[in-house]
DNA sequence: GATGAATGAGATTTCATTCAT
DNA sequence: TATGAATGAAATCTCATTCAT
């Protein structure tokens, strides 16, 4: 058997062609979904060879866990760095710099977040762990609100916020709707303001 | 000249059959997504033969299509159900029924919808009139915010509150979160009604 | 088990039926060969369903070898009706009446002996009798050669002959060439007649 | 875009593999037909496996093509190859030269073009180059014709010779007739030449 | 390290044939 | 007698994965 990656120690040029595989990776996941990407469009998007996937990955779960791994932490991430949110310009001005956060993040993550729906049924850990990730911002979110807010606010509103800026970003990454940037942030940073963080 | 369907005439026992497989698709497609159904899955859940499948549809796409079809006009029609929110509690009533609408539509049809993110590279027609259908609801919902809110409302709000709906009824539907049905009305309806039809 | 046909009494309405089978067959077969020719195929042509199909005949083959036989009995006769080719121009004329039978006749069965290319590993006893018919031709034409021509002729010559015939008859049904009947005849008459009959 | 032939780089290894494939495939299509022929059938019969026929050709009908190709090539340089038939003894000698070459190239590529019959329906495009094919072979016996006989010789007789070539040697190959091979070449160089370039 | 070659499990699709009405 | 419904064996083709160079 032959000793894959993690095994092995890898020199400068073993990294190049493993990080050209991960970038390649997410495109392709990214417009294929788990499924109908194959292992070869992957290797031609990294500009190498079939066999050469299998000298850096075990298969292509191996490589799509890698991927998901890394776009949950930085999921996460932005759950810490959400602070109060004031019901004054200032909590407006800072969701807006959060949201522009999401925004940034979402364009290289989200793709890859969202192939999941192919592989949740396949892979219980790595779904069980995206539950997770998606239930440690919500809840950050959740936090936030209740601390505007006050009483009266739910788990589910911080669902339902992560929800907008979820499906949102989505359709824009996949030009189903084409607003430019400062258009969608202002969207969803008033929408948020308004539908969850103002006292009623 | 295949003996598809479109030209044979159906009896009653082949009109059940044709009308089992469309109910077992809409369950197949929706707990594995377009490319990991099988059409051997569709078959078995219809409690027929793969042989018999393909009398009623040409492929697995063709099943789709009806299936997606379908479920784009239902969603068209949430459109013309949403009317006027007005700011009060009558509006705000009004808005929770259009809601409830929304799940139990959301219930039947929703994942078929989703399905297409498989689908939308292999079929462009089925993806334009996707997005008409994305559009056409959005935009209704867009009309009512502009008639609530007056000045200052965008397409982009219709796109930002259509989305919370569809990712939170996802996230229900997929087990993701598990809300009880009034609790995911109520939080939708205020969420809604606060951030987008409520003047500030 | 459903009786077939042979043990049927058939009413006017069952021949009728019949008959249109066979003369559909006759067309799917010559226009597809065995194989590409489906069941469907012939019961569409010959404007009735599928199960009716296996009220008259047992199977596909069961239909082919109705055809082949008929289409065999037909050449053989051929045999008999070439009579002494002298060298004058009775010879000639008696010769040229004899080719244009030989062409109304491959035009309705010709391509039925054809599809047999496909048979002939399939079904042994089929092919055997298909040896037998164009062995009883060619000896036929042989023997005629002969008495022609004196001594110096062969079985082979036999062969030579009716390969002509057949296959400059299989160019023009199935369109490759298209030359008019009259030129046809004109030209094979003389082709058999300067190279087989005529005394050196 | 699939791996498949065209865009890969063959080594020594591979290019072996293919050329086992073609060979495989004229044996197969040769002795059943393109229909009956089973993709299996000829990797089995070129000691692979099926999967790695689709590394070399697209589908079936792609290695067909290739065959077909080759033996229209082979086909027309016997045209070519058919010098002046003069009248007397050398012209017979040449002519059976001929005959004898034609012999040879039938017994290798003859029974691809004849699978034809069940392709030239599927393919328009190599069902015109066939019909060309034809034409330039029986284009060239017909000048060599009329040059020999004067007035009085069509397109016809170029024809009406090339079937009698083609149908004798296919029923030589397909062992519905043994002649040996001398008596073969004699009885069709004989038959050519009194039938078609003696002057009357 | 890299890559072409090979494999075979599994998915789709066709169609001859049987069955029930 | 006629025909729609159902079936499953068999064929095509894809692609993740292993192997040899």
């Amino acid at each position: 058997m032959p000793p894959t990656t993690r095994e092995r120690t890898l020199r400068a040029q073993g990294r190049a062609t493993r990080c050209r595989l991960l970038l390649a990776g997410r495109k392709v996941f990214a417009s294929h979904g788990f499924h109908a990407a194959r292992v070869d469009d992957i290797a031609a998007a990294a500009k190498t060879s079939h066999g050469t996937f299998y000298l850096y990955f075990a298969n292509k779960e191996d490589l799509f866990r890698a991927l998901a791994t890394e776009a949950m932490d930085e999921m996460e991430t932005l759950g810490d760095r959400l602070g109060p949110i004031t019901a004054d310009d200032d909590g407006r001005a800072a969701l807006r710099r959060w949201v522009s956060d999401f925004v940034d993040i979402y364009a290289t993550h989200g793709k890859v977040i969202l192939a999941w729906a192919d592989r949740e049924f396949a892979d219980r850990d790595l779904g069980r762990r995206g539950n997770e990730s998606l239930a440690t911002l919500s809840t950050a979110i959740a936090d936030r609100i209740a601390e505007a807010r006050g009483g009266g606010s739910t788990a589910a509103d911080g669902v339902a916020c992560l929800s907008m800026l979820e499906r949102f970003n989505y359709f824009q990454q996949s030009r189903q709707i084409r607003f430019d940037r400062a258009t969608a942030i202002d969207t969803l940073t008033r929408a948020m303001f308004d539908g969850f963080f103002r006292p009623t």
